[in-house]
DNA sequence: GCTTTCGTTCGGTATTGACAGAACGTTCCG
DNA sequence: CGGAACGTTCTGTCAATACCGAACGAAAGC
């Protein structure tokens, strides 16, 4: 049993429950968890298998639910048919791409908001105004820090 | 039957099924949704019931919900016995800065995650590196933005 | 070429949580 | 005071979904 343990699945756990609230399967998240923290930084699913004691059909299925949101990718392994993952470089600001976006969406709806508004006095505008300035705000800043933070560190 | 009917609905549903999106019940997406578009501004809890077709009990936990979030307010009303929300002027920062403590538990489960693995090389940190530097960079940017869209546009 | 070892997909199961109905407490009116 | 209207809370029910086991398909070694 190697050393810290029970620190790690600690850690483990808290991602997990951090992407739970992200709308997440726990499983997924807690994928993430181990590629955030394991010794060598690829794992292969057997791995995964056994470290988080679940079934094959559910880490197959979370990985690929990584994979796909580009979080986590498919490294090469000499070990035959096995699939190795790592965490993707880059993969946070993917990530907050991602939650970025459903930001944008609020945006939109602001928008159509405004349109069945379109005749009502601008106090009753405003609740929707305030949304629409907001969030296309956010959606015209961010990209703006995410890429000013991503190149300040050498981020792919 | 009021007029653009239809169109109200399906502004109610996008909203509902945003913030279904963020984790809340669709129940409470749909109060504020309601909220948002109301003429006049406020309505009873009755008048949602009726609108939303939803049981007393729904409508008022999630209600209560949104009120502890600060997205809307009870606010006087004539009618006796009656209790009245409207949507909170300023509910969209408070709403961004609720998700913006989320990114921030992140940083700090990054914090703990370079803790374990102090002895490993750089390249192993880099995971975590990449996370702890974007989200602080996140928790540092985002409440300046937030406070600059706020006086630009006079939200209280 | 047969067996073995992985990964994927499918169907069943258990758990979670959102909603409605019922009972209760409160406040206002007759 | 008694009754009615309104909001809250509690409990049961239903639906959604995350997980597992099993069957399937593919690829490598004997």
């Amino acid at each position: 049993m190697p050393e810290r343990f029970y620190e790690k699945r600690h850690f483990i756990e808290d991602i997990s429950l951090y992407f739970e609230q992200m709308g997440m399967p726990r499983t997924a998240g807690r994928i993430l968890g181990v590629l955030l923290i394991c010794d060598p930084p690829e794992a292969s699913m057997i791995d995964l298998c056994e470290e988080l004691q679940a079934s094959k059909s559910s880490v197959s299925t979370n990985a690929r639910l990584l994979d796909e949101m580009d979080l986590i990718e498919r490294v090469a392994t000499p070990l035959p048919r096995q699939i190795c993952y790592r965490f993707k470089p880059g993969g946070w600001v993917t990530f907050m791409r991602m939650r970025l976006r459903l930001y944008g969406s609020l945006h939109h709806i602001a928008e159509r908001g405004l349109d069945l508004l379109q005749d009502a006095d601008p106090p009753l505008r405003a609740r929707l105004q305030e949304a629409h300035d907001m969030f296309s705000a956010i959606e015209e800043e961010l990209p703006l820090l995410l890429k000013h933070i991503q190149e300040e560190h050498g981020i792919p």
